[in-house]
DNA sequence: CCTGGAGTTGTCCTA
DNA sequence: TTAGGACAACTCCAG
């Protein structure tokens, strides 16, 4: 009998649950389903379709070419293609966006009624989202207790579970079954630009179940070391740059975990092991607050945020999403995001609360603009980071914290070398200037051949009259 | 039910 | 130059 693997965000095949289970049984039929059917407005953004692109080709290499790709409605594909090469039950992994637990939960009530197996499988968390609650059995709004008591205190994470080694493919290539349900091929899937803009994507990453293993590897090797300190500065090479990775499932947090603490037991477990680890459990907050919050991308957790004095300013907001505000760590991450896909956590922060609190724009634009730039676009972490550095989540986040572009990037990029990768026509200013060209005198400008509103743009907005405002409708809420 | 300590990531002013 | 305190008040969470 043939059991279907439905590969969803689990484009790997070691620490597979599904894909292990399903071959417990006998030949396994791999199948990937495109659906931009259900996702409704969370379709998957432009940069997140080409990592997918790549992920899959990794994947169907490391299944000897025989993964089946199909696009569509999988509530019709799939009872199809059970029925068409008589399947006797069907694996997958489970996801937790709530789009795809209202489809998942109907196909598996129309499956079982057909009489097929289904059996869904823990692939993506260390912790369920219902399991790690308070004792009340309620589940936890901050992030520390979350942590500390819902997850750490509880079951140890299982250990990771090796690739199938005599894993019994059906190919359907050329047979009539797939084009019963109609065969896409990669290709069909329509997943790469038209236009080439991800030659700065391709030039930054490397894509698959072994790319990511050696990334993992090599972050432990030589960013892990520092990472406490380290991972706040954008220039070093102290972040593990997993999260695309992890969020297509090329590697399981299982696997992040146990290879983190093998690295630890070897050589010294230590604050920064557990600053790192406190990253995956960020992960399954958001996971966590996405879960019991259904409404997280929308809806702001303290509605009092719903009578707050957003702004809108397209042409602010245009500048602020293609690097054009003159704040050079601001212009720097943007950049980093449209040309690879990514951006540094502690830039993430800065760039977010400047659209927020300093051009006080809604932050539904910034989480829409994430959404289809970054290649790790997930809506757990970004519906849940986005009302965190807005402050209106869970966490009760100081009204105080507004970040200062300025000071941030004296701190975090001192000698300006992330600047200066990214903001190219400004890398002749001297370092004091570097982090604010706006406030340099007009002898030092002219020396770096720079003229400002030509060059590079003024500053868009007054930081410290624009703070003042923020803090006060803050205040009238 | 009550109580008290704590809450990822900051900034600015003052002494 | 640098360190410390102010900046609201509230909710969360565990005992």
């Amino acid at each position: 009998m043939t059991r279907i693997v439905w590969f969803r965000q689990d484009l790997r095949l070691t620490d597979n649950p599904a894909l292990s289970a399903a071959s417990q049984h006998g030949s396994v039929l791999p199948v990937y389903i495109l659906d931009d059917t259900n996702a409704a407005d969370w379709a998957m953004g432009g940069a997140s379709r080409w990592w997918l692109h790549h992920s899959l080709q990794s994947l169907n290499h490391s299944l000897q070419g025989r993964l089946l790709l199909l696009r569509g409605d999988p509530l019709s594909l799939l009872p199809l293609l059970s029925e068409a090469i008589h399947a006797d039950g069907i694996h997958w992994n489970r996801c937790y966006e709530p789009w795809r637990i209202a489809r998942d939960a109907r196909l598996k009530e129309q499956l079982k009624d057909s009489g097929i197996a289904v059996e869904s499988h823990n692939g993506s968390l260390l912790w369920e989202p219902w399991q790690a609650l308070k004792q009340d059995g309620t589940p936890y709004k901050v992030f520390t207790p979350f942590w500390r008591k819902g997850c750490l205190l509880g079951a140890i994470p299982r250990q990771v579970i090796p690739a199938p080694s005599d894993l019994d493919c059906l190919s359907l290539g050329g047979s009539p079954y797939a084009r019963q349900v109609g065969d896409a091929g990669i290709t069909a899937l329509n997943l790469l630009p038209t236009i080439p803009w991800d030659q700065g994507m391709r030039a930054t990453w490397q894509i698959g179940e072994d790319a990511v293993r050696q990334r993992l590897r090599e972050f432990l090797d030589t960013g892990l070391g520092d990472y406490k300190q380290g991972r706040n500065f954008p220039a070093r090479p102290n972040v593990s740059r997993l999260s695309p990775h992890l969020h297509f499932g090329e590697i399981s947090p299982h696997q992040v975990w146990t290879e983190a603490q093998r690295h630890g037991a070897e050589n010294g477990a230590d604050e920064n092991l557990d600053c790192f680890l406190s990253e995956l459990g960020w992960r399954e907050f958001s996971y966590s607050l996405l879960y019991h919050h259904p409404t997280l991308m929308r809806d702001s957790l303290q509605s009092k945020f719903d009578h707050f004095p957003w702004q809108h300013d397209d042409a602010l907001l245009h500048a602020w999403q293609r690097g054009q505000t003159g704040f050079p760590l601001i212009d720097a991450g943007m950049r980093e995001l449209w040309q690879t896909g990514y951006m540094h956590n502690r830039v993430r922060m800065v760039v977010g609360s400047f659209l927020v609190k300093n051009l006080r724009t809604h932050w539904h634009r910034g989480e829409e603009w994430f959404w289809d730039c970054l290649v790790d676009a997930d809506l757990a972490a970004n519906s849940a980071s986005w009302q965190w550095i807005a402050g209106c989540g869970a966490d009760a986040a100081p009204y105080f914290r507004v970040f200062n572009p300025v000071t941030q990037s004296e701190r975090f990029d001192p000698q300006g070398d992330y600047i200066r990768r990214y903001v190219p026509e400004i890398a002749a200013l001297p370092d004091k200037y570097l982090h604010n060209p706006s406030a340099a005198p007009a002898g030092v400008l002219r020396e770096a051949g720079i003229v400002l509103g030509k060059d590079y743009p003024e500053a868009i907005v007054d930081l410290k009259d624009s703070r003042e405002q923020a803090l006060a409708a803050f205040k009238g809420l």
